[in-house]
DNA sequence: AGCGCTTACGTAAGCGCTTACGTACCCTAG
DNA sequence: CTAGGGTACGTAAGCGCTTACGTAAGCGCT
């Protein structure tokens, strides 16, 4: 391990001002009990000798941390990367740092991971990606950030309910209701879903705002085809496999998120299943790719990059009792992958 | 500033051990000078305990940091998102921590963040993406570097070779050279590039292989029409649009990385030029949507996870007077971008 | 028996900050 | 003129570790 260097210390700003540690300190801090001449003459020292805090010295004096731990399933997942994007910005606009984990979509490691941060002393902990559907980890998880919260440390949570910290929240059910309608709309009686698996929370909501839309119009969501894989793009293609070999009769598919629909539209080219005119596609998230795409995909936006922001703001907030929350909104985005439903 | 908290310190482990303080520090460090008996009863009681070491008081004493700064031009882009990715798995193996800074693509942000990471005493820096044909902030970047260096602290770059520090270096010129032969393999003669910003020595260098393949050929580089624009993909939908009004006999398209082919596609789409019948285009780069495309890019596959940790691989060794260089190899991956020059 | 060497551990001095408390000094009120 | 209360600063005690150095015991050797 490399061995920090000789920068100057406060000492050496103290020194050259003629003051104790303390005053410098003071001074740099903008705290009061100094006055403005002196205080100035310190920061101006400071400047020159180019000054910049031991920020391990500095927490281990204080016990305030300035770096904010930021879990994400998968950081080359333009959803996440998208999210950490905005954390990162904001981050950098308030002087702090982020600390970045992949929990690989395994609840286990991501519990590890959580407490790893934790440990190394965070005084943030920024946790992004759907909630699994397993009681156990998520009570795990949830205990660990309270623990950390009664303790002095922030937490926020992106797309997750279940945690009790403050949470922005993607409209998940309200998305896959109004994909659900759009379909509808344009005449589709044969859907079926190519959704993440099973134990995600975010699955079972979108799921459900799709189901919910389909009961709304007197039709039962027992129709509905739904095939469950991995929340990716492979996960797409065979998603859309299944579909087409068991549900031949299908005129429209709702990846659950953007990922999927890219595996399924793979799919469908490479099946020679013309979109829209045979199939329509709508996908989830609105990833940047997105509206690139041959064709572009229709699918709901979600504001990604504020999303991180937003949950890093709400952490920065000082602690409630009772967890705030942030519904994100969602904007249903049509493009080229959507068209009538085949008259055939 | 939120408060660290009451975790188990190294004295309620050797309390507990009844043993001294550094003899519980060396039995953990794993260093000699204690008996095994003893080691492992203080490791036993601290397992117990759940003492982690907190790093903040271990780097101020010791001066040794495990922290990794490293800076992308954006995390939201799949190129960035996957280097990102490797660094970030190697470290969680390593037990290393790593922050993220993102300097948008401006040599002076990314010179102001490679401070203040130094200045947050990282013990090693990775900087990734393209250099900058800007030698005086190239040169304050190096100078950065090497004074880091002597301090003690290690860096690595990637796909950058001006820095003075070790590297990895992405097969540029040999990558623009393969693609430019495999186009006129298929016959073309009137070919396009859609360059990212001239000032980035990425585009040079594969521009540069570009050209050569063609001397090779005995053709003239001047013929090519080099169009410059932003690395990203509505750089790569302007470009485009400028290389079909002012060079309207072109068949094929060289975009200087992915996110610059998926903007070309998109134009040519909306234009309704046919690919590959009308128009063949590559990329470079080969990130994970790239297959996923209709039609799927033909490019050059760079290894960028790979990329990432191998980078911290390199800074993880004793710094050598001589920087190492590791060239990633790379490889033309033929998908269905690319045909025949149309016999028109 | 005495010497030096090694091994296993303890003692204590920091690392560079923050901050509670102490102490001058000046101002105002009585 | 002094008591009381600010204000501006200094003193020094940590924060939780690491590590140079000291020490005592055990060993083999002459």
């Amino acid at each position: 391990m490399p061995r920090a260097s000789h920068r100057p210390r406060l000492v050496d700003v103290a020194e050259q001002a003629a003051v104790s540690l303390a005053t410098a300190s003071r001074a740099l801090a903008g705290r009061e009990g100094v006055s403005a001449e002196v205080a100035d003459r310190i920061r101006q020292i400071a400047g020159e000798l180019g000054y910049v805090a031991n920020p391990y010295a500095r927490t281990l004096a204080s016990g305030a941390t300035s770096t904010v731990g930021l879990i994400v399933h998968q950081i080359d997942d333009p959803y996440f990367a998208e999210i950490a994007a905005g954390v990162i910005q904001l981050a950098a606009e308030r002087g702090l740092l982020v600390q970045i984990c992949q929990s690989g979509r395994d609840p286990g490691y991501e519990l590890q991971q959580l407490r790893h941060l934790i440990a190394q002393r965070v005084g943030i902990v920024l946790i992004s990606g759907s909630g699994y559907d397993d009681p156990r980890m998520e009570a795990a998880a949830r205990a660990e950030l309270a623990a950390f919260q009664d303790h002095g440390g922030r937490a926020a949570a992106i797309g997750r309910h279940a945690l009790g910290v403050d949470a922005v929240l993607p409209d998940n059910e309200a998305g896959g209701h109004a994909l659900a309608q759009h379909l509808m709309d344009l005449g589709h009686r044969r859907i079926a879903v190519a959704a993440g698996s099973a134990g995600l929370t975010t699955v079972a909501d979108r799921l459900a705002g799709v189901s919910s839309a389909l009961r709304q119009r007197g039709r039962s969501p027992a129709d509905l085809a739904v095939v469950h894989g991995d929340f990716t793009r492979a996960g797409g293609r065979a998603a859309a496999e299944q579909i087409l070999n068991e549900h031949p009769e299908t005129t429209a598919i709702i990846a659950l998120n953007d990922a999927m629909a890219m595996g399924v539209l793979s799919t469908l080219r490479s099946r020679r299943v013309p979109v829209p005119a045979r199939m329509s596609v709508v996908g989830f998230d609105d990833v940047s790719v997105a509206a690139d795409l041959a064709p572009s995909l229709t699918t709901i936006r979600l504001p990604m990059t504020e999303m991180g922001r937003t949950a890093l703001t709400l952490a920065l907030k000082p602690h409630t009792t009772r967890p705030r929350r942030r519904p994100t909104g969602h904007l249903l985005v049509v493009r080229d992958s959507t068209g009538p439903a085949p008259t055939t």
